[in-house]
DNA sequence: GGAGCCAGTTAAGCTTGCTCAACAATCTTG
DNA sequence: CAAGATTGTTGAGCAAGCTTAACTGGCTCC
């Protein structure tokens, strides 16, 4: 199983997605994205930023001349929407759907977005949209659902499926309470 | 702002859940963990998996003497254990309730299975769980989902407020059809 | 009781993505 | 137009995670 080895061949990298949506930002902003722009926005030193463009360059994801300005290709600037989209899809998904903490939905969807295919951030993207919806089906659906027992101990075992032999919930929740301080947005 | 910045201060990086994860099922499937068997369960060099022994070594979550058999500490255990989990129920949601074909979803989980916290998984279990069950509400609404368009532009407007300004399935969809397999929509 | 053979280790080297320090280019002002 | 402040680049160095090549430790086996 060497799929887990493919994590180090996507297309980019998380740095690579940031620098990228970094730019599209900036760009949006002041209309210009600069290399000093970069490194305060993402709060690393210019020097990183320099070496970092070349790398995107190398991939054709941006283009950038001697101390002139930075822009998006084509294909950097899809990649940036994309991932993107995937982030406030995914966002979206956790805090009102699933009724996560904004801070806890934000640092997820910050460390997932680029790894998740379209095709799952589409049907995100569709759950979600339906969910929100005023089918009636939508409506009732999560009525119940919010009144629905939050531990496997307390809902009939045949729900239970899901953790086949061993109970998955326990495993997760036992680490609920270490997680380290999440500073706000 | 500085969010990004923390996937590189995950407590393990893609490569050391792997490896404790290959640990863990190596244990349990012939007994003990030798740096051969791990080498070839993960495709990589016996030398590479020295060098990461010491490394999960140094961090507490293993213990290894020279030409000896790995151990997972207690930590090492359960975080593997933890890892594991999130990989089953994030794979079951994108399979069962996303609807996502079977390689999208089990390279998306891996991909993200050790940067998901507790708290979302434990959310995503609940969820699945809940929409697996015989609960009318749930019956009704996986009925109802199914035959609901996919497009945005084929339900009604209102549905797509999470689109917001532009719609975000466009710069999602548009990069589907270059992989190899795609959903039967 | 050496010969050969695995398993495991070390050593050296590569790529990423950063850092800081020094230098070069550009802009701003008097 | 030159002094001085910005801004950007280069270079050296570091840590993570790999690689290959060469070495070591411990076993079997006639």
């Amino acid at each position: 199983m060497d799929l887990w080895k493919r994590f180090g061949e996507k297309e980019v990298s998380h740095s690579m997605a940031h620098y990228l949506q970094a730019v599209a930002s900036l760009k949006q902003e002041k209309g210009h994205a600069r290399v000093g722009d970069i490194a305060t926005h993402l709060g690393v030193s210019k020097s990183g930023v320099t070496s970092m463009l070349r790398s995107l360059q190398t991939r054709g994801l941006i283009s950038h001349e001697k101390y002139g300005c930075v822009e998006l290709t084509d294909s950097g600037r899809r990649l940036a929407e994309r991932t993107e989209s995937s982030r406030v899809v995914i966002t979206r998904f956790l805090t009102e759907i699933l009724g996560v903490p904004e801070a806890v939905a934000s640092e997820d969807a910050c460390m997932i977005e680029h790894l998740v295919s379209p095709e799952v951030s589409v049907e995100l993207l569709r759950l979600t949209t339906f969910m929100r919806s005023s089918h009636p089906a939508a409506r009732a659906f999560l009525e119940a659902y919010r009144v629905t027992p939050h531990d496997c101990a307390d809902h009939s075992p045949e729900a239970c499926a899901v953790c086949q032999t061993s109970c998955l919930r326990d495993s997760l929740v036992r680490d609920i309470g270490e997680s380290p301080e999440r500073t706000g947005v």
